[in-house]
DNA sequence: TAAATATATCAATATATCTTGATATTTACA
DNA sequence: TGTAAATATCAAGATATATTGATATATTTA
């Protein structure tokens, strides 16, 4: 029940759910590309991050002070039928901007 | 995204999660077999009942005085795998007491 | 019509979650 | 070392959600 609700609660905010859409289409994101093309302030973002990742949506992949996000592989059935359903959602998503190369 | 997230927001919590649980087992049942079953009182139960039908997974018959709620279907696939997940976890499921016919 | 029963809704309080700005941590490099 | 950059965490206030007890609504039946 736990680990259901922790997976569900992850769910349950239009910030994740855009950024897990982000990263399904995009790919692996460092949290300063996601800053840049979400609009969002750094401590909004690295929270939102921590709590997907958490529950298990999303791996880090760490190279130096940079931390690069992206979609967990595999997914468990349920998660996987989670982005699906994400898929099909009419989301106006943002264009990604990298922001560290700036 | 907005039916998507009231999707998800019936399904966080644990109250929730157990009643659809319970209907998911039993089929279907009427508000004072839940109360009398789950053991909760009746304006919390009816709220309950309330987001989850309104979410989508429940439907309601009336008889009388009566409320027989139980799973709707045909249900889409998301919210189905949202019930197989939820009969995969561990749940201590309470019997089925009839509440109303004492 | 009046009383009884089943269910729904409301109001108040308690608890959880989100956002922001400030601060801490880690790494790179002069 | 010391500074800068990227990321993480913390504290405070704002918003949302859950619980309970009280009240409202609807239906049956005396």
């Amino acid at each position: 029940m736990e680990v259901f609700l922790k997976t569900i609660s992850a769910l349950n905010d239009e910030t994740r759910v855009l950024i897990l859409r982000f990263l399904d289409k995009y790919g692996e994101c460092c949290v300063c590309d996601l800053q840049n093309s979400l609009n969002m302030i750094q401590s909004r973002l690295s929270r939102h991050l921590k709590i997907l990742k958490d529950a298990g949506f999303l791996k880090v992949r760490r190279e130096g002070t940079w931390a690069y996000y992206d979609i967990r592989t595999p997914l468990d059935r349920f998660r996987s039928e989670a982005i699906e359903e994400i898929r099909t959602l009419d989301i106006d998503l943002p264009k990604l901007k990298k922001g560290c190369e700036l």
